[in-house]
DNA sequence: GCCAACGTTGGC
DNA sequence: GCCAACGTTGGC
């Protein structure tokens, strides 16, 4: 199993919303590192931190896991959509997304919090200048995250 | 194919 | 609101 972490901005889609629609779809990612993992590496039933961005502070708020792999993202060609991209057609998808459920809510651990513990070294989410909006997460980063907010792995099952 | 200009992300 | 980082675009 993979894990990852996938940002939102918390007044755009935060972890609350996940939790009261079940389940989503990740669109609007427009990266292709991004694109490439969650059309290629994402499996069903991977887990994923869900990190709050652009706000005091920045944290992880819940888990998530995958309950749907890639597949083409349709806001790419919809014309009302925001993140329309006219290369993109249903024939011819240039964008993908997964969809994603909630697993459990965390007490919040913060940008900070992860930055001060030396287990976390080496987590793509704390190099400088990391904007990737997902990003893989290995195991032992992943459970020190779970255990910063008081969880163990076993909790998630 | 290089690279300067530009736009976006996202912490601070 | 600032600005560093960095991906994308487009002229050449």
């Amino acid at each position: 199993m993979n894990r990852w972490l996938m940002k939102s901005e918390l007044d755009v889609y935060p972890y609350s919303q996940l939790v009261e629609d079940g389940q989503t779809h990740w669109d609007g990612v427009r990266n292709y590192q991004a694109r490439n993992m969650m059309r290629d590496d994402m499996k069903l039933g991977d887990l994923v931190l869900f990190y709050h961005s652009n706000t005091k502070p920045p944290h992880v708020a819940g888990v998530a896991k995958i309950v749907r792999e890639g597949y083409p993202d349709f806001t790419s060609w919809d014309v009302n959509s925001k993140y329309r991209d006219e290369k993109s057609s249903p024939e011819n998808p240039r964008w993908f997304m997964v969809d994603i459920a909630p697993v459990k809510e965390l007490a919040m651990v913060s940008l900070d919090a992860m930055k001060a513990n030396p287990a976390l070294e080496g987590m793509p989410l704390l190099r400088r200048g990391q904007r990737l909006s997902v990003q893989p997460v290995n195991v032992e980063h992943f459970n020190e995250v779970l255990s910063m907010a008081g969880v163990s792995p076993e909790d998630l099952e």
